[in-house]
DNA sequence: GCATGCGATTAACCTCGATCATGACGATTC
DNA sequence: GAATCGTCATGATCGAGGTTAATCGCATGC
């Protein structure tokens, strides 16, 4: 089914097999997009919402001088701008960065959902307050972080998502993305980018070449970039959080 | 009343009577808080929500140092931690900077709320994707901005802020902040703040002397912070924006 | 075959902001 | 009144990362 991957594995909140088909049904149509082409302008009225079924996407800010800062990467599954429902004008743009699919979601649709199951639309209400939990990891990032951990950081948190969404293995995944993209991404140059990729191999953590992570040491690279997975919710059967108290980050 | 500031003048989500009447119900209690008291820390379980009433609060990320990174500075009539609703687990901690009243919301009335009320629902959801947007113009501000630019951006949203709460009359306000706090939102360190309220003042732009700023040249302070504040969704009576777009950033 | 263009790479140079240090001023506490 | 502490202020030094520019590899198209 297209969503599949929504809200996979998410602490809590995973959706019934009922929830799941209906807002299966709620799917109006889908198709596909080449990479690079913008989806949503910000200021625009939007009357529908973009599941993302497979590809890479990403939101955006410009700048004065026509450079961008990217706030957000979309990897399949993601409820793109699910935000734009409540919203109603998006305050940035949204585009594809490789060929993606997409599903469209009207909001007349998600209207009768809030009408009629609030326990859904809770979890939707979740899926978008999720993506806030990782702007916020985002600016740590960029408030505290140097070059070296930024890009760590991002790749660790890449990472954890695609092997959530069943698309990295926890040791190498392919993101399609240039190191172009990474600097809109950490607040760098591209080459800069270039010189912390260096780094990173000479230093044994990761390669990154052609769109593809090699993790070489998780360990290393999730300490370099002060990354802890705890701000993205995700299930893990393995080391479940105790009930009351998760560990400090 | 208590929530008299919640949504004032948000775009087109403006709470009518009765809602308002219903969320003012659901607060349990009010209390006041010392300054610089941490109220709720990352991962513990959350039962209720904060609403603020007077004074200032801040939400935040530490890194390993323990250096702090903010994310989001809270103006009376923020629903501060609204999102712990959905979550029940917090990515970071809130405090407050200043004294402060607060309003307890426990999450049963939200229960409530949302099974009874799908309007109130979507417009609480629309205060928590208010923050989200928040969040990414401060993603463009480390990103994109030099230091001066970003301590001028700062100051102008939180100019048009405290206005929409009827706290500004958009030439002064009283903050409350110290320029370590100023550095701990805009990434930098207080002596390179310093310096920074000091070129802001040389050049006429604005001043900040005891946690109050004076806008000196708003136009100039909003060019110099590249500030459009398209993203904070106010309604602004004076131009309303055409019904079906919005100028681009 | 050659042209074109994108992305990765590397070098030289320079700037912005961090770091370190010192001091002033006012409020508080004893 | 002295001591202490928080905040603001300012100078000197240094380094991370920006800027500019040149080159290379590779894919694509004619």
């Amino acid at each position: 089914m297209l969503t599949d991957r929504f809200l996979r594995d998410r602490r809590g909140v995973s959706l019934e097999a009922g929830e799941r088909a209906r807002l299966e049904a709620s799917i109006s149509s889908t198709m596909t997009v080449d990479a690079r082409k913008i989806i949503a302008r910000a200021g625009e009225r939007l009357d529908q919402s973009t599941l993302l079924v497979e590809g890479i996407m990403s939101r955006y800010l410009d700048d004065r001088n026509g450079l961008r800062q990217l706030v957000a990467i979309h990897l399949p599954g993601d409820f793109v701008d699910l935000h734009a429902y409540p919203l109603k004008h998006l305050d940035h743009d949204v585009g594809t960065m490789t060929p993606a699919t997409i599903a469209i979601v009207p909001h007349v649709e998600l209207d009768a959902i809030t009408e009629e199951m609030p326990e859904l639309t809770r979890k939707l209400w979740f899926a978008t307050l999720l993506d806030a939990a990782i702007h916020r990891a985002w600016l740590f990032r960029l408030g505290r972080l140097d070059a070296i951990g930024r890009v760590a950081h991002f790749f660790c948190e890449t990472n954890v998502r695609l092997q959530s969404a069943g698309l990295s293995d926890g040791r190498q995944f392919t993101l399609g993305l240039t190191q172009a993209d990474v600097a809109e991404i950490c607040g760098l140059t591209t080459v800069h980018v270039n010189r912390v990729v260096r780094h990173l191999r000479e230093e044994g953590l990761c390669t990154f070449r052609n769109g593809k992570v090699e993790i070489l040491d998780a360990a290393k690279l999730a300490r370099r970039g002060q990354f802890d997975p705890a701000y993205l919710y995700i299930d893990d059967p393995e080391s479940p959080p105790p009930p009351d108290q998760r560990p400090r980050r």
